[in-house]
DNA sequence: CAATCCGTTGGTAGCGCTGTCAATAAATGT
DNA sequence: ACATTTATTGACAGCGCTACCAACGGATTG
C-alpha cells in the first residue's frame, strides 16, 4: 500500500506520480527532462502536479543530485549604493533563471570572505559571484577546488579565478583626472573614505595622472578608513581645505562625499565651479539633478550584476559566451561642476 | 568496512566521527546538542571537526530533521533606500544568530508574493519576514498554513498574521502636516511617487490633517505610480507650482524627492524656507547636511530590520518576549527647511 | 540485593528525491 | 521472421543527516 501522506499534508512526488498513474520517477524526470517523457504522460504528470500545488523539496534534490540551484554571492557591502545597484541586477536577471541567489555579506573582511566561501563549498552552489580580486590564497584554493563557475565582480584583471566582469578604476579615474586637467585645473586635491581595493586603486590612478602632469602634492589627498557619507565628505573637504587652501577641483571617490562638498561649498559660499570644480565616482541617479550638475564617471552596476548572473547561468548549462573578462567600461559624465575656469 | 569518502572528498559526519572513535550519531548530537555529551567525547568530536574542516550538509540536515535553518524575507524592491537598510538590520542580525537570510523580491505585486510564499512553504522555513499588511487573502491562509513564526514589518495594525513590527506611516504624517501647520504654513502641497500602501496610508494622514485645519485642496495633491527619484522630486514640484502656484511649503514622501525638490528651489531661486518649507520622510543620512538642512520623519529602518530578526528567532526557540506588534515609533526631525515664515 | 533511574551512547530506519541501469515496448533493418 | 536499435518507463540504491528508540553502566533507592 502507498505511503501516507505526511501529516502536514505536504504534496510528495508520490502523491503526483499516483494521481497521474505513472511511477514516481517518472513525475521526477518530467521535472528534470521533459522531452524524455510521450506527450501522454508529460500532460498527466503535468495537471496532477498542477492539481495538487506540487513544489519540490529542494533539499531532498540537493542530496539526491549532489547539486543545489543557488548561485551564491560575496559582496562587502549592503550599506553602500554601489553595490545595491549591483545587487539588484544580481536578482533581476536570477529571477529568469531557475536560480536562486544566496547573498552573504563579507563586511569588507577577507577572512570572513574565505569562511564564507567555505561555508558555501559545503552547500555545493550552482555558481558563485564574488566581489573584487583581493582574495586570501587560501579563498583561491577554496574557489578553484569547487567546481562550479565563479565570476569575479566589480573589477578587471590579468588572473580570474575562472571569469571576471567589471571594470578598471585605475583608467576610470585618470580619465577623470585627464578630465579635469584638460579643463584647466591644477591643484586637484583627492577625498577618499572607506580605502577598499577599488578604492586603493582610484587613489593610484589619481596619482599617477598628477605625477605625470607634474601636479603631485601629498597634501592634495585626505582619506580616511571610515565608511563614506555624505556629511562626510563635507568634513573631509573641510579638512582638505585646511591642509591645502589653494585647491582649484576635488575628485571624490564616489557621489556621495561629492554632494557633501558640494554642500559644504554652498555653506561657504564657494562658486562651483568658479572657485572649486567637483567630480564624483559612479554617476548615481541624483547627481544630474544637484545645482549646479555634478560631474561623475559613470560606471555599469546595474549591468554588471545581470552580467554577472548570464555568465554564471551559461557556464553551468556549459556555453560559454563571452571572454572570460568582460570589461564593461565607464563614461565621463561631463557636467556644469566641471567646466573650465575661463568659460 | 567505513565507506569511503565521496570523490570529491568532501567530509561527512562520518568521517568526523570515526577520528574521534565516536559513533555518528553521537558526532551529529555534537552539533544539536552538545549538553548531551561526556565532556570527553565533545572534546574530541570538535577537534575531530575542527582538524577534518567539517562543514555540514544542510540539504541532508533539512531533509532529515523537516526544518531549515532559513529566515525567508518577501520585500518589495531593493531599490528603495528604505528597504536596503531593512534589509541591512536584517542581514546584520542575522549573522550573530544560527539562521541564514533568504530574500526574495516580490516587486510590489500581492500576486508575485502570494507565488513566493508558495514557494517558502515548500522549503519549510525556520521563520519568516514579510513586508506589510496588504497581501492577498490566499497569502494569509498560506502564512497561517505555515507552522512558523511571521514577522510583518514596515507598519502596524490590528490584525497582525503572527507578529508585526513597524510604524504607523498615518500618524507619522499627520506629525509632520502638524509641524508645518504649527509653523504657520498654510498651502501645503503633497508630492508621492511610487503609491504602494503605505505611501497611501501617508496621503490618507495629509488629507485628514489638512482637512482638520479646513486647508484641504486637492489642487495640492500630486501623486504619481512610478518610481520615486530625485529628479522626479524636481518634476512633481514644477507641476504641482504649474497646478497651485500659491503653496508655502511641501510635503514629499520620501527624502529623495524631497531634495529634488530643494534642487529646484535653488534651480528657480526659490528661498528655503522663506518662499518655500521641505519636509521630507525617513531621515536619510544626507537630509542634516543639505543647505539648508532638510526637516524629515525619522523612522527606524535598521532597527525595524534587526528587530524583526530577533522576534522570529525568538519565537522560533519558543521564547517570545515582546507584543506580537511592536511599534517602532518614528521622530520629527525639525530643521531649517520648515521653520516659521515670521523667524 | 533487586528494582529503578539517569546520563550517555549507539543502532535502525527513514526524510524526498535523483543517478544509474535494467526492462519493456515500439520501430527499424536484414 | 529475427536481431538490433530507439524511445520510454520502472526498480533499486543511496545522498548525509536526524528522529526515535534501545542499550548500557553506574548511581540511587526500597
Amino acid at each position: 500500500m502507498a505511503r501516507k501522506r505526511t501529516k502536514s499534508g505536504k504534496i510528495r512526488l508520490t502523491e503526483v506520480a499516483q494521481l497521474a498513474g505513472v511511477s514516481h520517477i517518472t513525475a521526477s524526470r518530467f521535472f528534470r527532462n521533459p522531452e524524455a517523457l510521450s506527450l501522454d504522460k508529460r500532460e498527466r504528470v503535468e495537471s496532477a502536479a498542477k492539481e495538487l500545488g506540487y513544489v519540490p523539496n529542494l533539499a531532498a534534490r540537493a542530496l539526491a543530485s549532489h547539486r543545489t540551484e543557488v548561485i551564491g554571492v560575496l559582496i562587502p557591502s549592503l550599506t553602500n549604493n554601489v553595490f545595491a545597484d549591483v545587487l539588484r541586477g544580481i536578482y533581476d536577471a536570477s529571477e529568469t533563471s531557475r536560480y536562486s541567489i544566496q547573498f552573504v555579506n563579507t563586511r569588507y573582511s577577507i577572512l570572513q570572505e574565505e569562511k564564507l566561501l567555505r561555508l558555501f563549498q559545503a552547500q555545493m552552489p550552482a555558481g558563485l559571484i564574488v566581489t573584487g580580486i583581493n582574495q586570501t590564497p587560501e579563498s583561491r584554493s577554496v574557489m578553484e577546488a569547487m567546481n562550479c563557475p565563479i565570476v569575479q565582480i566589480m573589477e578587471t584583471g590579468a588572473d580570474p579565478v575562472d571569469m571576471m566582469v567589471g571594470f578598471s578604476h585605475y583608467d576610470a579615474t585618470v580619465a577623470a583626472i585627464s578630465h579635469l586637467l584638460a579643463q584647466g585645473f591644477r591643484r586637484i586635491g583627492f577625498l577618499g573614505a572607506r580605502m577598499d581595493p577599488r578604492v586603493q586603486r582610484r587613489l593610484e590612478g589619481y596619482s599617477n595622472a598628477m605625477k605625470a602632469a607634474g601636479l603631485f602634492d601629498p597634501r592634495l589627498i585626505i582619506t580616511t578608513p571610515v565608511s563614506t557619507a555624505v556629511t562626510r565628505g563635507g568634513t573631509l573637504f573641510a579638512d582638505l581645505l585646511a591642509q591645502a587652501p589653494d585647491i582649484d577641483a576635488v575628485f571624490c571617490v564616489n557621489d556621495d562625499l561629492a554632494l557633501g562638498v558640494l554642500f559644504e561649498c554652498q555653506r561657504r559660499h564657494i562658486a562651483v565651479p568658479e572657485q572649486m570644480a567637483i567630480v564624483g565616482f559612479n554617476d548615481l541617479e541624483f547627481m544630474a539633478s544637484t545645482v549646479p550638475p555634478l560631474t561623475s564617471v559613470r560606471t555599469n552596476r546595474y549591468e554588471m550584476g545581470t552580467r554577472a548572473v548570464t555568465m554564471v547561468t551559461e557556464a553551468i548549462e556549459g556555453r560559454r559566451t563571452s571572454a572570460p573578462v568582460v570589461d564593461l567600461g565607464f563614461e565621463l559624465m561631463a557636467r556644469q561642476s566641471s567646466v573650465a575656469r575661463g568659460n
